[in-house]
DNA sequence: GCCAACGTTGGC
DNA sequence: GCCAACGTTGGC
């Protein structure tokens, strides 16, 4: 039984991975790792599919805002970086019956015609129940609704 | 680099 | 359970 499209904006500083880095990268896949907030750890144990949808946003950079579309091509399964006692995410209170953290992986999907700057994401009233144009909104992987989704697909030119 | 906002930690 | 201190995020 295919479940209902979950849609959702991801964060990844470009300097480390930008949405083209992730473009020419082997089969075009990326994981995120080392989530270590509650609520988006609940959001991607819980709420995200594989066959969801994810805006790529670009934080702490120059030009933040959404670079394209990727496709969760895995999702909610324990990140591994809890339990690598030499890794920076170690976390000694995970287990492998009881995981605490949890990852996901992506795949470049579509590049937006136009990059959608946050500075216009604020600029559209329909976006204003938006997360990401929230103040003090640092959720790293936060939903988006299916209007938000199309609303901001049309900006960039998708 | 500044700083507001928020989450986490730990003393009490 | 309160709350001050501290660390992090991320726009500007």
């Amino acid at each position: 039984m295919a479940k209902d499209t979950n849609y959702w904006l991801v964060k990844c500083e470009p300097h480390e991975t930008s949405f083209d880095d992730l473009k020419v990268r082997p089969k075009r896949t990326g994981y995120w790792r080392g989530v270590r907030n509650y609520q988006a750890r609940n959001f991607i144990r819980d709420g995200m599919n594989k066959g969801d949808l994810a805006f790529f946003y670009h934080s702490n950079c120059d030009e933040p805002g959404v670079a394209g579309i990727a496709d969760i091509v895995k999702a909610g399964y324990p990140d591994p970086s809890q339990f690598d006692k030499k890794h920076r995410y170690y976390d000694e209170k995970a287990t492998d019956d009881n995981p605490r953290w949890f990852s996901f992986d992506v795949k470049w999907k579509k590049k937006f015609k136009s990059f959608v700057h946050l500075a216009d994401l604020k600029g559209n009233k329909k976006l204003n129940d938006m997360k990401v144009v929230q103040r003090g909104q640092r959720l790293s992987i936060q939903p988006v609704t299916k209007k938000e989704f199309d609303e901001v697909c049309k900006m960039g030119g998708v």
